[in-house]
DNA sequence: TCTAATTACGTAACTGATTACGCAAATATA
DNA sequence: TATATTTGCGTAATCAGTTACGTAATTAGA
């Protein structure tokens, strides 16, 4: 197909399904081949009951990783053909044992030949191929068990985000922004609290004049996050990372990682040892940010808010 | 799927079905998180549209190799959601021209970055596989077009099954089954003639003693093909490959081939430098079969058979 | 120039899977 | 021991595709 050449690899989904319907429209004349009356898709059913034993429906699905109603239709066609025969269990009323008639079982035993040519004239293909069809399967299989296409796309688009967002000092012209993110998130989980109104209202004196920063994060040049380095009056601590916003049209672009990143260097590069964070365990999020930054639960301490509940430090390797 | 390493290969249509149901189930979510108002199976036809022309459903159909109900089912139902627009060919009124609507075209940028970051993820998961998904596909794709899995689980079997049968020279317990054998084909497609029945009733006498041989192909032990290389009198050729009958119920087990090889060796051991024969033009597998065999057709020649319309030969290399 | 064949495309029915739901039997729990 | 939960599995509806078929418009051919 010409046409997926163009589209790029985004088209495998449609690809794959082509494929599949070339391989089962083929399979079906293959039955026909073989003088055997059996349809394609009874295949994964008809092999595992012809290990033998009696299973149930349940079991038969789990096995071969369809639902169960599939299974169960399946087993009424082949119950009609006479391939297969049901039988209730005595002890247990609920199950349906399923196994092979004996028609079945002749046939079990005629459809050895055939697994046995598909078998070779795939092998055969294979040697023809440079890419073993088969093991890509079972790699993909493998790698989006561990992690699924979706995950692994909203890490490329958090990447390809990142690239478009600007750190950046603050200016008095952010002012506002500052105030505006801020208090939107505050007064949407708490309440603002007279902390809060001193450092969101005078920055320059509260945050900067005493030896603090404020980083801006900007989204295609849009402020759209903030986060502050505040001096600290406390023996054990420095500095605390605190007042962290981000708008949340912009969530999902790695802004608050990339503004607490900015935030440990600055700290970093005015010698700090350690940095000191409060925070309230209701917001998940910022909770597992800060752990991905690093940061690690201490004791509880005293806090000026009160919708502190958790306290949070990091140590800065200099 | 642990279950596909005890079924082999033959699954391989059930396995290729799971795999893209996981991904185009991924592929919704993913549309969600770029919050675009799109299904995963319009993709192919949205995507030949955003290239700008208008096309008709055929066209469409043709290019993404979908059939011409499934685009034009997309078609309604991207018109209600606004994505594209149709309008009547004024020169040709059967085409239904389709287009990307405004909304479509915006939707069109906007999905850029989308492709980047899937395409992306792909690479990334195609690094982390030794076989190259994609490309197997394409080489399936490739060699499926030339020769379909159909025909070579065809070949395989006939292969397999020409090891159970065995060629062996004729014996006097075989005179009945020569005489059926020859009696069956000749009736259904023609009648008996003076001629068959001369060398049917007494092959010893007429082929045989005269320096001819016949050859019999057990399947399973049991007779079901039989061939003769009948001695002429004829200062053109010296022997005739005649009387090559197959049960019906043995066929396509290459039987035929393996007779004919057969004596086309008696034939080199005596010395012969060209076989002759005869056949009719209506026995389409027996000439193919003659010209797989190497036998070439000749100007037309007397013949003591009615049925006779064609005439072959094949240079023997000693 | 009239009729037959071809082409475009819509509707209907089918296919092989799914999810949603409900009922009955068995098991766990208070 | 009575009630709640879990389990097995059947039915119904849905989904994304298909094939079959019909109709109207165009093109080819006698």
């Amino acid at each position: 197909m010409e046409f997926f050449n163009r589209t790029g690899k985004m088209a495998i989904g449609s690809r794959l399904r082509m494929l599949t319907e070339k391989i089962t429209e083929d399979a079906a004349s293959i039955y026909k081949m073989y003088d055997i009356d059996m349809q394609p898709k009874w295949f994964p059913v008809f092999y595992v009951l012809s290990a033998g034993e009696a299973k149930t429906i349940t079991n038969i699905s789990k096995e071969i990783g369809h639902s169960h109603p599939s299974v169960s239709k399946i087993i009424r066609e082949m119950v009609k053909q006479g391939l297969v025969t049901e039988q209730k269990d005595k002890k247990d009323g609920r199950l349906n044992m399923v196994s092979l008639s004996a028609k079945g079982n002749t046939i079990s035993e005629k459809i050895k030949d055939q697994y046995i040519d598909i078998n070779r004239a795939i092998e055969q293909l294979t040697t023809q191929t440079r890419n073993d069809l088969w093991k890509a399967i079972e790699e993909w299989e493998f790698l989006l068990d561990q992690q699924s296409l979706l995950t692994r796309v909203r890490e490329q688009k958090k990447e390809r985000e990142s690239l478009n967002v600007k750190i950046i000092a603050y200016d008095p012209q952010y002012k506002q922004v500052f105030k505006d993110l801020n208090e939107e998130w505050i007064s949407r989980w708490f309440k603002m609290e007279e902390a809060d109104y001193r450092a969101l209202d005078d920055p320059q004196g509260y945050i900067l004049d005493k030896g603090g920063c404020i980083l801006v994060a900007l989204y295609n040049d849009v402020p759209v996050g903030v986060c502050a380095l505040i001096k600290m009056n406390d023996p054990d601590y420095e500095y605390e990372m605190g007042k962290m916003a981000v708008s949340p049209l912009a969530q999902g672009k790695n802004i608050g990682f990339l503004l607490g990143k900015g935030i440990i260097e600055k700290a970093r590069l005015l010698g700090a040892k350690k940095i000191y964070l409060e925070s309230n365990t209701i917001l998940k999020p910022a909770i597992s940010l800060y752990h991905k930054l690093g940061f690690n639960k201490v004791a509880s301490r005293n806090s000026p808010y009160e919708r502190s509940n958790i306290q949070m430090e990091l140590l800065i390797k200099q």
